[in-house]
DNA sequence: CCCCTGTCAATTGTCAGACAAGTTATCTGG
DNA sequence: CCAGATAACTTGTCTGACAATTGACAGGGG
């Protein structure tokens, strides 16, 4: 894992729990003395504020006071962080196993090496599996990594569900983030026999790029979930454009 | 609309322009000279690179720079930001129109009245209606409102297709961020016939409850989209936790 | 020739203190 | 009782400084 500046790291962590624990609308202490109390200097503190603000979780009045806004009382699974589900089932103590893995190499097709950014007729790792709850199942999920990321051996001996988890604990690769596009399909006969469903029953989908901190990509993965058992969501602003770019030829 | 102070909002719009047409990877001026050039002072300039950081589209290395990165070539829709579908489609150039405009009173049902924080048999403002590109049905909206935010005549003659873009013109009440559950369903009959496809059809849903500064629940909305016309996506962070609430009662 | 090491410049991270700008409650005079 | 001035408190911004980290480069030893 990268460690960040330590008192970047455990400032971002107290300031988190202090917003966890307290309640909506709640005004905080003022910069100055929050500072204080936390040790660290009002800049520190006010950009890791700004994390937060960013994120709408705090709302700040010039001339009155910084305020904690809990957009809903439960916090179930949050988009803003990547993170595996077998981590988020952990938070959340759930009982998530891991059924028919299958690891294999292919010959990427067109749209894929356009995808990873691969020559043609490279070699690649592909990983799919199914993600059971309670013994039912409820994801199935499809990673594909360049064969230089990570052999097929590591892959079958060091496998615990998560492609995601597996790099992390790797030191290897500094992660940056990861760019996930959201959309809806019927499932295919493959998805449905795996996850012992109807053809055609609605799944959400998430199709993400995984960019190393160097703007490579890493893993390019597909997630079908069973609308229901997982509760995706997330906390959007109000006016807080970001340019768009919308820049075609690179 | 809520103004910023000049400073910070100015700042931020610099900037955002300054990583639109600066290609993924390449290195930003180092901080002070960056200062020096939008006439800021380095706090005010680190603050606003918070933001684009938190949303992972700067990459900051101790003793090294600061670091563009575009996590995809092309931007479609973000999530992070809460936008109508017609300021959407405005960026992109796209031709959508409203079809099918419902406005009707309702009698909060049960579930409706603690999604929205209201006595029972309270009477709600529901709003419908058909999205439209090139002429195509391509999403269904429902919005609910507390008849107080709202009033039917309002809707009828002041309405564009947004129920955000009416609040927000009504410098009214203060927008904050609005709190969005995503999921997959098939069509229901209704909804089926109103989007011109068939019954048990995929559709994305996104279920949304828009606060004020305040933290009341300003509106209820629920969105159907056909899948593949728009590209929602959204950019997550590694490790970068969150502490989760689960406080169950409030 | 290669490799290791110390030095040094550049960059981000953090800090302290000050003043500006906005908000709210209180006091004061009418 | 009310209106306006005022004071206290908050966030927003600026300035200058130092610490920590990184990468490149020169120099020396093998």
């Amino acid at each position: 894992m990268i460690r960040d500046n330590d008192v970047s790291r455990s400032l971002h962590e107290q300031l988190s729990l202090l917003i966890a624990e307290t309640e909506s609308g709640e005004q905080l202490l003022s910069e100055p003395k929050l500072a204080i109390n936390l040790g660290v200097s009002r800049a520190s503190l006010r950009e890791a504020m700004r994390t937060f603000e960013t994120r709408g979780l705090l709302q700040r009045k010039q001339g009155v006071g910084t305020f904690v806004i809990h957009p809903t009382g439960v916090f179930d699974t949050s988009l803003e962080n990547l993170n595996s589900l077998e981590t988020i089932a952990d938070q959340l103590g759930l009982e998530v196993s891991m059924g028919d893995l299958q690891v294999a190499h292919r010959i990427v097709d067109l749209e894929m090496s356009e995808i990873l950014e691969l020559p043609e007729n490279e070699e690649i790792l592909h990983v799919s599996r199914v993600i059971l709850a309670e013994n039912r199942p409820v994801a199935y999920l499809e990673d594909n990594l360049p064969i230089d990321i990570i052999s097929e051996d590591e892959v079958r001996k060091d496998f615990t569900g998560s492609v995601l988890d597996m790099l992390i604990r790797r030191d290897d690769i500094p992660l940056a983030s990861s760019k996930c596009e959201i959309s809806a399909i019927g499932a295919t006969h493959d998805i449905a026999i795996a996850l012992e469903i109807q053809r055609h029953d609605p799944l959400l989908v998430f199709s993400s790029l995984l960019f190393s901190t160097r703007g490579r990509i890493i893993d390019s993965s597909f997630s079908y979930f069973l609308p229901g058992y997982f509760h995706f969501h997330i906390v959007r602003r109000v006016g807080d454009q970001i340019t768009p770019m919308q820049i075609g030829g690179k």
